[in-house]
DNA sequence: ATTTGACGACCTCCGCCGGAC
DNA sequence: TGTCCGGCGGAGGTCGTCAAA
């Protein structure tokens, strides 16, 4: 079922097809009725890749999401959406493995969509410029940034929380509440990422506040970010019998895990450890008792990308990064000593 | 840049770039090393559009998932991705919307990437013979079945648990220890969907136990499955000040809104309250108490749904249906009366 | 003046044939 | 004879242009 064939049975052209279905105005009403009640009928649909392939350029933005489990960026997606629509613009939403490579996905869309501008929601922080030259439009690195790369200040955008300040701030909050023996559960303090930057939060704030680092209190799943391996993590840190009276971590969803295991290993929250985390997920609002998190403003952070590529796209110069506060949310899982 | 900017750069023709790319015997060994240093230092990619467009088939098997947020179908997707893989295929996935229309999205992305067969991730109960006209190669209904529209057993198939049994046997596990005053936490009871096929088990499980049914204790979000809506009314229903000590609700997520709900309102679960669930998300086991609810074997009806198709596309002629069984994971949140 | 038809270019793959050594 | 490479044509939908009704 082609073009053609919609043509054949009506009596037309393929042209006099073709611009029905693409709304144009130079058509009688009649021919049009007549095509469009065909296509109804045979169930014609378009083929996709013919109608891309011949767009020389299309309004549209791309999105590349990766980790598809990412409850984080449920939230952030919705407003990116809502942005783009709001600009009159086309959101094609591409949804990656999290050991995917969003830069290559990115370029791949690219061309598919004959895209005006991308967004990356997640991604590596170390890109070289080399692995960059793939992608042929202005983008944003909505959520991370590049400091562990080699690219140029001028040579992207992003919009990010500061996540040093901000684990450095949770750990704040532990300290000013007494609390002196903090444990962090962390996925690795080497990962040239994500982890790596908010731990090194976590250290700061212990050294500007005089309290000796003790290396037995990091609790590293070895890279994973999986509620299971928080679990079992944390699981061992208890048994080893180390005294803590707070636990900081990096996510939400880790923190909930860390919930369970200190809890199932006798250790009341808060009564007998506090614990604070970094994300601010709305299903944290749900745990019992509620996640003291500072929250990452997901939306706000979703409308900022848009906002910044739609500058890009449009010749402007605002400032190209966007550095955003996390704000601390008070829950129940965090006492005072 | 196109295949052509290659084979001119390389001095050598269109077939022979195309003859490297897809990885085809009949290149000398010093030509393909060229063309691809070319194709790796030009950052080179060919355009999907025009590669599927000339394929007149491929060996993929379309998924299409909706609603992305849903955590029920992440396990599944990882299964469902394994098995197609081992079947030698190739998977190509599509992410919608929960309100998008899940039939026109697959018949879109059949001809777009030339399918040999589709597995749907959750969908409408009511589809006609008519709107499925638009899907030309066969396809599997994954975790639901067509029993509130006019398809023939024959004309499609699906893997599923039966939802009216699974929600019977949870409110049973709570009459059975003793409870006789369980509310119902659903979206709706008529909205000819699992939320009316799992509450029309509840009330069969109550009459068949000589339970009378109390109109005030079936709470109705209006359709929403959110948590959101979950909490705000199961807080109206603890408002009213009506008796119960048991709750059954449809989903995990539902249930751990309703847990917090019922803890913020000062009712302890289980000792006040019980609840039961349907789902078996692994993130509630990380609740606290960790729920008790009705697991379905995400995993397996992953496997099953790829056998099925499988099975199709080579002549087979197996069950097109197939009923798992879901299975009670004892949890914290239920206690005996 | 309005509506319709014809045509080429866009990009890649693939089967086939022909040529070269 | 076998190996390697070049060239051709068709498939797909769109869109601007030009011609024609």
């Amino acid at each position: 079922m082609t073009i053609r064939d919609i043509a054949r049975e009506c009596g037309v052209s393929v042209s006099t097809v073709s611009r029905v279905l693409n709304k144009r105005p130079d058509v009688s009403p009649a021919v049009r009725r007549q095509v469009l009640s065909v296509v109804e009928r045979q169930g014609y649909i378009p083929n996709n890749s013919a109608r891309d392939l011949v767009r020389s350029q299309s309004d549209a933005i791309g999105v590349v999401v990766r980790g598809s489990g990412n409850l984080f960026f449920s939230d952030m997606l919705k407003t990116v959406s809502r942005a783009i629509d709001a600009a009159g613009s086309t959101m094609v939403l591409r949804q990656i493995d999290s050991d995917a490579d969003e830069v290559k996905e990115g370029a791949i869309l690219e061309r598919e969509k004959k895209l005006r501008g991308l967004i990356f929601l997640g991604g590596r922080f170390d890109y070289t410029p080399a692995e960059l030259a793939l992608i042929g439009v202005p983008y944003v690195c909505c959520s991370y940034t590049n400091c562990f790369g080699s690219l140029g200040e001028e040579d992207y955008a992003s919009v990010s929380i500061d996540d040093h300040l901000t684990a450095y701030r949770a750990v704040e909050v532990l300290l000013q509440l007494g609390h002196r023996r903090i444990a962090a559960l962390i996925p690795s303090r080497d990962d040239r990422s994500i982890s790596q930057l908010r731990c090194n939060g976590y250290l700061a704030a212990l050294r500007d506040n005089g309290v000796a680092f003790d290396e037995t209190l990091l609790a590293e799943t070895g890279g994973s970010f999986a509620m299971e391996d928080a679990y079992a993590t944390v699981s061992r840190l208890v048994q080893t019998g180390k005294d803590f009276t707070a636990l900081f971590t990096i996510s939400d969803t880790m923190a909930m895990a860390a919930l369970k295991a200190l809890t199932d290993h006798g250790r009341q929250v808060p009564r007998d450890c506090s614990v604070i985390a970094i994300d601010g997920l709305s299903m944290s609002e749900y745990l019992v008792p509620t996640l003291t998190t500072m929250v990452q403003p997901a939306e706000e952070m979703g409308r900022q990308a848009v906002a910044i590529l739609l500058d890009m796209l449009s010749g402007g110069s605002r400032q190209r990064h966007v550095r955003l506060e996390a704000t601390l949310r008070q829950g129940g899982s965090v006492r005072p000593l």
